[in-house]
DNA sequence: CGCAACTAGTTCACGGATATACTAAAAACG
DNA sequence: CGTTTTTAGTATATCCGTGAACTAGTTGCG
């Protein structure tokens, strides 16, 4: 194993880009590091690189244009389709923290998009829900997202699409093994 | 097409988590709402999900337990491997804006892990790179979370790691035909 | 040359997300 | 029943990242 004192000089192509950099990285990690696990690497830099990248796409040519975040149309989404639902399940659906959502619900009710009613048996809990033209927006916001869903994933053919799918499900359903850290 | 007026009460089941919310949405999306290129929402839903979790997973058990955050490391992990760099290339590297690697710079400078010299050609320019400190530090940082990715990534077979990567490289690359929103 | 257009980086105001600590309601349990 | 523990949601402080506006250096071109 290489010891981790000077900065190797080494060709580093000055057109590099955001996806280049992971060759890039590949490279420099099994010659020069030695022995790492540098396909697990690779498979997660990847994986976080392309969800950035369509994120960002998605969110300032859809989202914000309109005024909601990416997280604010998650939070619509989740609502309008799950119904009416407690504000602690609509934090477990959107992957977000519950104060989140709670923040979040702030916006969207002052917004007249989404409406919040104490829970009839707990006293605690929260039914979130959609105004009327919450519903409506949510349609149509999701109707322009999803053209631009499509024109990202048409990319790969459909049985590329349900194996990608297939693979991240495994991915992330076979982690028993270890504890995972989730947010709550 | 459905109309989308009323909230249409659906057994929703109420042990719903992250992952079979897709099913959900799936489900609703095809039956209710009409034609939608529903794959595609669950190709891009499945992407996000899988990303949020793992980056989620390892920032918290690693990263921030040494007080780096997720960015944090990404810049350092850039800069280490692509040797002194400009802070613009940087910002193409990480995926970052320009600004977000003006901001995180200045931290990880007063943390002596980073120093940024003026270039001698290009008087606005700065060349960053990693300290003494930095360097062995990232060092050790990157030998643990790679321990935590291989986790992740071995309950994949490597050939379906590989296709995993291959298939994202696709989704991303191959996308010429319409304009991407990209940072700065 | 000299002015316009561009480029690199920084600053600033803002929104969003987190963790932590808190309030209040419900459940558990003796 | 009453006390303890758990659970739902919210307020606060803080950090991070963004876009936009700005400064300053460089390049292009008449």
């Amino acid at each position: 194993m290489t010891d981790d004192a000077a900065p190797v000089p080494v060709e580093v192509p000055d057109s590099l880009d955001f996806w280049s950099f992971i060759e890039l990285a590949n490279r420099r990690l099994s010659t020069e590091y030695g022995s790492t696990h540098e396909l697990a690497t690779q498979v997660l830099l990847t994986l976080n690189r392309a969800s950035n990248v369509v994120t960002y796409d998605l969110e300032s040519s859809i989202h914000r244009p309109r005024g909601l975040s990416w997280s604010g149309f998650r939070l619509m989404f989740v609502t309008w389709l799950a119904g009416p639902v407690e504000s602690k399940t609509a934090a477990k659906l959107t992957g977000m923290s519950r104060a989140a959502v709670s923040n979040l619900t702030k916006t969207l009710v002052s917004g007249g998009l989404m409406e919040r009613t104490p829970d009839e048996r707990d006293g605690r809990s929260v039914q979130l829900s959609l105004t009327e033209r919450g519903r409506s927006e949510i349609g149509e916001i999701y109707r322009e997202q999803n053209e631009r869903e499509h024109a990202w994933a048409s990319v790969l053919t459909e049985p590329e699409q349900r194996i990608l799918v297939m693979l991240l499900d495994k991915l992330i359903t076979n982690r028993s093994q270890f504890d995972v850290r989730g947010r709550n």
